[in-house]
RNA sequence: UCCGGUGUAGCGCAGUGGUAGCGCAGGUGACUGUUAAUCACUUGGUCGUAGGUUCGAAUCCUACCACCGGAGCCA
């Protein structure tokens, strides 16, 4: 038929299928098309929009419910859950469904009801169930457990609610970064993850095999970017970073991944200025998206709303008298005040509660019971830690000298001072790195920033203008005891059209952590890299 | 590396020198609307390991191991 087409038909027959071609580039090259290279065509977060339908669901078992000749059946598929109801009527879906242990796996089909008794708002009248893997024990249930125990099952513990609010987070805040950047015209460089040996603080990286040469994973790829940024003006790098630091904080990890932007002719403020904007745009982006995630994780929402621009901004000497000054330390002990009223009146509550305990019969009643007891018995241990911790962070900050570097004591408590992130400037020069350009006005201290998150989560930024004369560099790097041949490639960035230039980095764990209000970092990330931790 | 804490059933925890306990999970049964369902019954333990003190140790002492929290360092 098309051979004996007139052909201007034919034409037209090509002409469609280019433009339909077109189409479909189009939708694949923006992610637009919606889950195109899945079988799956039904899931759960659009079942409210499916009443009386009947529709096919493929998940897994959360939870099972049985009422004498109904059961209910909770399934998720990773957009949602929906409760899947099965009546004894149907004998043998009955018994199939009652056979389902947690986190089975199955197909389900039924129709959809729009239910205001079913969590979600919509349920499933099951009339065919097949299951794909019958699942026996899973070692997680939905009650507490230890953070060891969790650990050590962190690729089962990813599927429950809380792990996967916090996922969808990261997941958000990394787009928001790389639309940040490449919105507001940076180019994404991808810097080496094996580097030569003889960095700088040679003893925090990990060292590896390179054909018999010891070479090192990549703490920065800031030097590589500056090269970069001379070609390219604008540039930023964002990947995994490993330090080899044996830190057992619930700020550390020692593979996590970094965002670092690098821009010619920039300097101190304006530095600042970009990582208050990126900073503003990824809480923005968040709180668009993940209002009822923050929600469950329980996070602070309002405190989130406040970051807005400006940031206050303060020199390394204002903190340090700010460290000083006797109204931080009265607000301090305000607070620790008020925390051991509370403490006692806790304990109050607990031997109370041990009382009541003492008495009553078994059942239900003594279940809540011993619930409340646990929970006290935990806050109460917590809080007694932390008061002790912050009563000693007190007297060490009003000994702080002038010179040291910050430790996380001394930033929190700078933090906790401001309802926003924080920018720290012109710390000392000895404290930190050999290319942080020093200040004309003062050689005794750098033109860096450190930007602490509030409500006590720490650095989340740290950068500076970069050293672009070549003779102060050299001096600083002698300075240092530097061996200067490894870096001569570096050094050619001063002899050929130096410009003041400048950077930071962006901690994407921490930020996840602080913007989600997480007591540790290592649910940031889905398999967090801890000291003394590597399984699974 | 240093300081502090913890280790009791598959999991979460109580038990301060005198017979090894509670809740959940697992098993059996009851219940037609549950929301971590509920109720009854039930299986399950070399109390981290090794020594010591004692008539007697989960409990006291010593050493070691594992984990957690913090310090230093850093994002």
């Amino acid at each position: 038929m098309f051979i004996s087409a007139p052909p201007i038909c034919k034409l037209f027959v090509s002409w469609k299928f280019l433009y339909f071609r077109q189409i479909i580039r189009r939708m694949r090259l923006t992610f637009s098309s919606k889950e195109i290279l899945m079988k799956q065509t039904v899931f759960i977060k659009d079942l409210r929009n499916l009443d009386q339908q009947e529709v096919t669901l493929h998940g897994w078992v959360v939870g099972k419910r049985s009422g004498g000749k109904i059961v209910f059946l909770l399934i998720r598929d990773g957009t949602g859950t929906c409760q899947c109801i099965v009546e004894a009527a149907q004998k043998e879906l009955f018994d199939t469904a009652s056979s389902l242990g947690q986190e089975s796996s199955l197909s389900i089909t039924g129709k959809i009801r729009l239910d205001s008794r079913a969590p979600g708002g919509a349920e499933m009248s099951v009339t065919g169930l097949q299951p794909i893997q019958v699942a026996d024990n899973f070692p997680i249930a939905r009650k507490s457990h230890g953070i060891d125990f969790l650990m050590t099952h962190r690729h089962l513990w990813l599927r429950s609610p809380r792990q996967t609010a916090i996922l969808r987070i990261r997941h958000t805040l990394i787009r928001a970064v790389r639309r940040f950047f490449d919105d507001n015209g940076f180019t994404l460089i991808d810097t080496p993850i094996l580097s030569p040996g003889a960095a700088e603080g040679a003893g925090t990286l990990f060292p590896v095999d390179y054909f018999g040469e010891e070479v090192y994973l990549a703490q920065t790829g800031q030097l590589y970017l500056e090269s970069a940024a001379m070609a390219l003006g604008k540039v930023y790098c964002f990947g995994p970073t490993f330090r080899a630091e044996k830190s057992k904080t619930r700020r550390h990890l020692t593979e996590f991944w970094m965002v670092e932007p690098e821009i010619a002719f920039a300097e101190l403020p304006d530095l600042a200025e970009v990582a208050e904007a990126m900073l503003c745009a990824l809480v923005d982006s968040v709180l668009k998206v993940h209002r009822e995630d923050l929600a469950f994780l329980g996070r602070d929402v309002a405190a989130l709303e406040k970051i807005k621009p400006p940031f206050p901004r303060i020199t390394y000497t204002e903190a340090v008298e700010l460290l000083h000054s006797p109204d931080v330390r009265a607000r301090i002990e305000k607070e620790l005040q008020a925390d051991r009223e509370r403490l006692q009146q806790w304990i109050g509550e607990l031997d109370g509660a041990e009382k009541q305990r003492a008495v009553a019969k078994p059942g239900w009643p003594s279940d809540k019971l011993d619930q409340q007891l646990q929970d006290l018995r935990e806050r109460i241990h917590e809080l007694d830690i932390d008061i002790a911790h912050r009563t000693e962070h007190l007297s060490d900050a009003q000994r702080f000298e002038w010179g040291n570097d910050f430790g996380g004591d001394e930033e929190t408590i700078i933090s906790r001072h401001f309802d926003r992130p924080v920018v720290v400037t012109k710390y000392p020069r000895r404290v930190k790195a050999f290319y942080m350009k020093v200040a004309p006005d003062n050689p005794e201290v750098v033109l860096n920033m450190d930007v602490l998150a509030p409500e006590g989560y720490g650095e989340i930024v740290g950068g500076s203008q970069r050293e672009d004369q070549l003779d102060v560099l050299l001096k600083r790097m002698a300075e240092e005891g530097m061996n200067t041949a490894p870096y001569e490639w570096y050094l050619d960035l001063r002899r050929y059209g130096s410009v003041p230039h400048g950077g930071f980095g962006l901690g994407i764990e921490r930020t996840v952590s602080w913007i989600c209000g997480l007591k540790h970092i290592r649910e940031t990330i889905p398999f967090p890299r801890l000291m003394g931790r590597i399984y699974p």
